[in-house]
DNA sequence: CTCCCGATTCGG
DNA sequence: CGAATCGGGAGA
């Protein structure tokens, strides 16, 4: 039904990948079932010379390990309760990731709802990057793994259904020039976008 | 809109 | 040990 992508996508630099995966798919099976979402959000992380990126000025833990490792790999991380998907893109060495922040339920509507809570409106749950890991049930787990195998892997989507837009990327302060640079990409008008705060 | 929650990391 | 964090939920 839905197959992994090829491990050659990954390989793009960072600024092309994150809208590059938007309109793709987002799959993760588990015991409970399958669940499938169209990414319609994305931001970029520049790595080294990104002040926003947690891998700013090549700093490298335990924690930003994964991003300095090949193409593909799932970097997942704790934000307060939270658990928030990226994807490392471009050249083996260098620490660049995209933020997966938002997409559209495909499939598996219920077992989402089951694991959100079945009083949200549909939209909220998954327009954010702390609620789409949660409807997709994926966790710290995942870390280390890669997104073009089983079980939670990116396959090729339809593509955008409307407007590709740009502009700054949420939640961050504090970066000095890199809270304005316009790294997060969206679908213009989706209500599956998360809210800018 | 406001407040509040709180896991983990990282720097000092 | 303290501060900060790529967020979310509840309640006016």
């Amino acid at each position: 039904m839905y197959r992994p992508i090829g491990p050659g996508f990954f390989k793009q630099p960072v600024l092309e990948l994150a809208p590059a995966l938007l309109g793709q798919y987002i799959v993760h099976e588990t015991p409970e079932g399958l669940a499938a979402a169209r990414i319609v959000e994305t931001e970029a992380y520049h790595g080294p010379e990104d002040r926003a990126a947690h891998s700013f000025n090549n700093r490298r833990t335990k924690r930003t390990e994964v991003m300095f490792a090949d193409p593909g790999r799932i970097y997942t991380y704790q934000m307060h309760t939270h658990t928030l998907m990226n994807v490392v893109a471009g050249e083996e060495g260098t620490p660049h990731a995209v933020l997966i922040r938002g997409a559209e339920p495909v499939e598996g509507l219920e077992l989402m709802q089951d694991r959100r809570g079945w009083h949200l409106k549909i939209p909220d749950l998954t327009n954010g990057p702390g609620k789409l890991s949660k409807a997709l049930g994926v966790t710290m787990e995942s870390y280390g793994g890669v997104w073009y195998e089983e079980p939670l892997f990116i396959a090729p989507g339809p593509g955008l259904a409307g407007e590709l837009k740009a502009g700054p990327r949420v939640g961050i302060q504090n970066t000095g020039e890199a809270v304005h640079y316009p790294w997060r990409f969206f679908e213009e008008g989706n209500p599956f976008v998360s809210k800018y705060r």
